[in-house]
DNA sequence: ATGGCTCATCAAATGAGA
């Protein structure tokens, strides 16, 4: 079972480049973040053999879950906060082929930046509501994967260059305090786990200053594994292609396989 | 280099991203 996410930075603009991706990776899942449209042109992926699942906003955010197995159940709301009107969560319920169900989590965590705004003040109310989430999560029958845009470096070791992300929403002591606790509930980082030590894997670099050329880049794209789902990793990789293709998203995929 | 680029909206700048 592949599972991939992947922030396309607008679903519109990225359409083609979406295409491409499944027709390459042909993963079972897909988790896609920055629609940047309330539209989300469901028929062309089911004509692709996916069916999907989104929630959109105008010119902001958006998520959406496309699977070829069986979608039960959806939630499109982060439990906490009834006045939360951004597009940045959305759940379902898969069913796998041997009767086993999965849950399947697509975030858009909120940037935060500039810190010391309301923006990053926001950015730590939404981690402490997914937490909360991820406390019920973690004691249900239904194993639950997360994955999606985090915007947090969790160590050093997920950017070039630490120095030149001390003032950046991204690597406060903060929201990785947050990402660290999730893991010390015993969620999995998937790609970390299974590779302890790799340095310079990236899943986001600038559109500036050649930063994906110069692979100064930072690793803020995730998937966390709830303890139950832990024995059936697999496998976990950034796959580089996307990014350096003509007029790409500033992200590129990340894909999970599950035993 | 507190953005040099790329999106969206909407028809020229501006906000947002990270």
């Amino acid at each position: 079972m592949l599972i991939a996410s992947w922030n396309v930075n607008s679903i519109r603009a990225r359409m083609m480049h979406a295409h491409d991706f499944l027709q390459a990776q042909q993963p079972d899942v897909l988790l896609m973040q920055e629609l940047k449209t309330l539209e989300f042109p469901a028929m062309d992926f089911k004509a692709l053999g996916y069916e999907s699942v989104a929630i959109g906003q105008k010119s902001y955010n958006g998520v959406a879950i496309l699977s070829k197995l069986p979608i039960e159940t959806v939630t499109t709301k982060l439990d906490g906060d009834d006045e939360d009107t951004h597009a940045r969560f959305i759940e379902a319920i898969l069913d796998e082929p041997d009767g086993k169900r999965l849950r399947v989590v697509c975030i858009y965590l909120p940037n935060g930046n500039p810190i010391g705004t309301e923006k990053f003040i926001y950015k730590l109310g939404w981690m402490d509501r997914l937490i909360h989430q991820m406390m019920r999560w973690k004691d249900d029958p239904i194993p639950t994967i997360i994955g999606g845009d985090f915007n947090v470096i969790p160590e050093d070791i997920d950017c070039d260059k630490p120095a030149n992300w001390v003032r950046d929403a991204l690597f406060q002591p903060e929201p990785r305090e947050r990402y660290r606790a999730m893991q010390t509930m015993g969620w999995v980082d998937a790609f970390r786990a299974l590779h302890p030590e790799e340095a310079g894997a990236y899943t986001y670099w600038d559109y500036f200053r050649q930063a994906f050329e110069r692979n100064r880049g930072i690793r803020i794209d995730h998937f966390l594994l709830s303890p139950a789902l832990r024995p059936r990793l697999e496998s976990c990789v950034i796959d580089k292609t996307p990014r350096g293709q003509e007029k790409p998203s500033d992200h590129t995929p990340i894909l999970v396989t599950l035993k």
